[in-house]
DNA sequence: GCAAAAGTGTTAACTGTACACCCATGA
DNA sequence: TCATGGGTGTACAGTTAACACTTTTGC
């Protein structure tokens, strides 16, 4: 990779990252805020993005876009696949926001989207990072965004609920040690709907993905949960094979 | 979108379709072969592509590749992803073969593959179609292939096995009527091994997916097969929802 | 009548689903 | 002692997996 001074922006390929992350609550994902257009309140977010170099891969602008973001590194991260809507000019407020950041803003994108899944509490942003104004946003009022990232965010969405069912990822958006009942609850938030606690729980401890830890919680007003970390190995071997599911 | 002489290329990026076949007894795929480079026999082939123009999507890129390769519209088509080698000039006939039919062939080119799906029964391949010197490959003869369409290649041959597992696309491969039979070997080449006959009439029949035709097989040496045709209307219900899989 | 592929059923093991109560803790 | 969420078992239904013989046709 050359040195920044002598690399050279591709101004027709962008990546842009869905970033989701789990509070032990709710499913979140990260949207920055741009700094100029003001009006139009719900259409202000936007995918953090960036156009790539043309001396790095795909995968290496996603990475360092999530870097530069959040300071994160060996993030869970996966192409989605390229978007390459022909109206991202139709909404006047992106057409203005372009022009103020980009030096041929009209010129045609083709944009490829990574969704990617962070462990919200070993995410601690510093100031910096935030000086783009990313906040986290509970995906239930991710509603009209920039451009075409709404489809964007939507497919994203789709690929994560679909992967979690013939894959464990959901993992990587909880903490090293966690409890059945927060990993019960990150199910729930990504399939949205119910799912019964006794079942899910036989189902992972079957599947041998998590292992009991001689650890419980402290200082909670029930009975403490015990703490459970991955079963990497499985782990590893489930995310090749996938779960069982047609049957073949 | 505009008149062909007003049309732009856009030369970083570029679409490449992984186009699969079925005949009835083999999984092919349909390769192209260059003009120019004669030497390493087995790095001759490459996968249907092009440059893509500013005025139209990705999808519509895709679309118009196949029909100028094939004469075939109205097929099943799905995009793969981005890919981004930087070392696509590595091989040395690589690099003459684009310096025969690119202006600008050291520009880096992102390309989007494509997976596409046809029944080789409705492929009438007219000779203007072979000026390019297409042809079908067992997919167990395709090794080598230029830049790194081998790597796509490998790409769309594991999506489409994962997809068989969970949508009801190799019907796609198939002709409007055929035997359960066909289907039979059609999953076994595509899943790479056996399935048993009875477990698998079963479960389609059950899936409600095909329709009994009253219809025979003539004129051959064996108990007549019947014909079957898709229940199109659960089709497309599992096409939505997919097969049952990890449960939730 | 023979070769070749079509078509068909049963059983046992496993997996999914529905459902309700007691337990450990802090306040 | 009460409120809170943690943790557990069982029975029924449905699904998967393994397995071998008879049927229909052309030659």
């Amino acid at each position: 990779m050359k040195h920044n001074n002598q690399r050279k922006l591709n101004t027709g390929i962008s990546v842009d990252c869905v970033i989701f992350g789990f509070d032990l609550e709710e499913l979140k994902v990260l949207l920055i805020q741009r700094k100029t257009a003001q009006k139009a309140p719900d259409s202000r977010f936007s995918l953090p993005g960036d156009l790539i170099y043309n001396d790095e891969t795909l995968d290496e602008a996603a990475i360092r876009v999530l870097k530069e973001l959040t300071g994160l590194e060996n993030i869970y991260l996966e192409q989605l696949g390229a978007f390459s809507a022909l109206d991202r000019l139709s909404k006047i407020e992106d057409k203005i926001w372009l022009e103020s950041i980009r030096e041929q803003p009209n010129e045609r994108v083709i944009t490829i989207a990574y969704f990617a899944l962070v462990n919200l509490n070993s995410f601690h942003p510093s100031p910096a990072n935030f000086a783009t104004s990313a906040s986290w946003r509970p995906i239930q009022n991710v509603t009209s965004l920039a451009f075409d990232h709404h489809e964007i965010f939507e497919s994203a969405h789709q690929q994560l609920k679909a992967k979690l069912q013939t894959q464990p990822i959901g993992f990587n958006l909880l903490p090293d040690k966690f409890t059945l009942s927060q990993l019960h609850k990150l199910y729930e938030a990504i399939v949205g709907k119910e799912l019964d606690k006794r079942n899910f729980r036989r189902k992972m401890i079957k599947l041998d993905i998590v292992k009991k830890l001689e650890e419980k919680q402290v200082g909670v007003p029930h009975k403490p949960s015990n703490f459970y970390e991955f079963n990497q190995k499985n782990y590893q071997k489930l995310l090749k094979e996938g779960f069982d599911n047609f049957g073949f």
